[in-house]
DNA sequence: ATCAATTGTGTTGTTACTACACGCTATCGT
DNA sequence: ACGATAGCGTGTAGTAACAACACAATTGAT
């Protein structure tokens, strides 16, 4: 294979293999620093980002298609995910990426495959950071690394707005449901989870009140203290309720908004 | 073209004008007589009913797509239509419709395109039953009419749980936005209104809490009384505030539950 | 004239949310 | 040693939204 050029092969074999002309995106969302963040792969050829996203197996349901690439790019297993929208627009093909083939019929058969249209499934993942291993590919991809989610480069495609929706669904979301769970390593503090909701709301709230819901939800188990330097007071750190946790996710809770 | 066996042309032509693998359906919800209703279409070869769907063209946004299957079905051209989830899963596929083909090259070539697996995009739109004209294609389809939701037959393929999840985002959708401009005629009863809301809900709501709600949203125009035989008080007409209406969709309302 | 059925409106108690004030703990500066 | 300071935890009062409930108005049937 040449350096400069794709093989047909970085699709797994055949093109055949795969439903042509859908693909699924993923807004994988982390938190950091009091910073949401989302897992961006860098394209080697153009020097530019987009979401890890993948093709679907003729023998895969989408769901699965999109805990695959989410495992190929975080090598984890179970992550929360959950499909949000469907891109069909018109605008929504790669020309550049035909020109990266060679010019013999099997890759120009490949070329054509994936420089059409394509229509994508977005999903978005929420994952505790830290169990990540972002991995690029190595054939497409040459990197694969968290940025600030209010501070990332401009994105592939449509991309960009693949993002806004996402944070306009997860947020929507938080109103309805408990959120945290997957975003947070086993323990964590009330102040950690305020802020995750700041972030993600784009606004403060009340520490007092946030605090007075979170513990009326019930879905909380207080486990000890946290110990650390430069702290004044310690916070106490919580562990989620999984029992309560997932039936609050059931039935729905009211979080202000 | 043989009396059982079907064209490629059905497709409008070559089969290579639409995406393979990837379908639109629609669950078009009307209300009438306090009961919400969806548009079936009746399967010629195996009497059976499915949901009204169709194919993405290539040229086409997905969204479009959507618009146009509707148009072929009820003759509306500015439908209320919104996309609320992808079904991806490897049950669907038609292996019966490929028995539906002639055997000359070119048929089976469709009937392997149609009969594959496909994917597809579901939509739910709102729409005043009087003014659609439900019409069949008459080469796949030889029927098209009104169902009761409670009870209808059972459908092709997933599309039962295709209605349900409609119905489940509508419901949650209903807490948030205002509802009811895309499903009555230009004007309507508030009586009339809660039956929409309590068919939508599956429960019944309080009367008298309903009216003030209403009221206080600011969306509607009260524009006379309504004049109808064996009525024992006559219900005020209402028309919903355009501007207001819209308003409200867009910064979303708070209904209770 | 009375009754029955349906519609419109007001009132009250309760709950959920918002705004706000204070005490506790540990570190830091002096 | 000591107070100042920064961050954390808890409580209280006012307000707005919601749920439960009762009564008056209109019209056709008896």
């Amino acid at each position: 294979m040449a350096e400069r050029h794709l093989s047909i092969e970085f699709l797994g074999g055949e093109a055949s293999a795969y439903l042509p002309h859908l693909a699924v995106d993923c807004v994988v969302f982390g938190f950091h620093a009091g910073q949401l963040r989302i897992l961006l792969t860098h394209w080697k050829e153009r020097g530019r980002w987009s979401l890890p996203g993948g093709f679907v197996r003729r023998d895969e349901p989408v769901d699965e298609a999109a805990h695959r690439v989410l495992r190929l790019r975080t090598q984890l297993d179970h992550v929360y995910l959950e499909q949000y929208h469907t891109f069909g627009g018109l605008d929504r093909r790669d020309e550049v990426i035909e020109r990266m083939f060679d010019d013999t019929r099997r890759q120009r058969a490949a070329a054509a495959w994936i420089s059409d249209r394509f229509v994508s499934i977005g999903y978005y993942a929420l994952v505790d950071w830290t169990e990540v291993t972002p991995t690029a590919d190595g054939v497409l991809t040459d990197d694969c690394r968290w940025w600030d989610l209010s501070d990332h480069p401009p994105l592939l495609f449509d991309h960009d707005a693949m993002v806004e929706r996402a944070l306009g669904v997860l947020r929507s979301h938080l109103g309805h449901q408990p959120i945290g769970l997957n975003l947070f390593p086993e323990t964590f503090t009330l102040p950690q989870l305020q802020r995750l909701y700041e972030a993600i709301l784009g606004r403060s709230l009340d520490r007092r009140n946030f605090q007075k819901k979170m513990r009326d939800l019930g879905i909380l188990e207080r486990v000890g203290e946290l110990r650390a330097a430069g702290v004044r007071r310690a916070p106490y750190l919580y562990r989620f309720d999984r029992p309560r946790y997932e039936a609050a996710l059931r039935e729905g809770i009211s979080m202000g908004r």
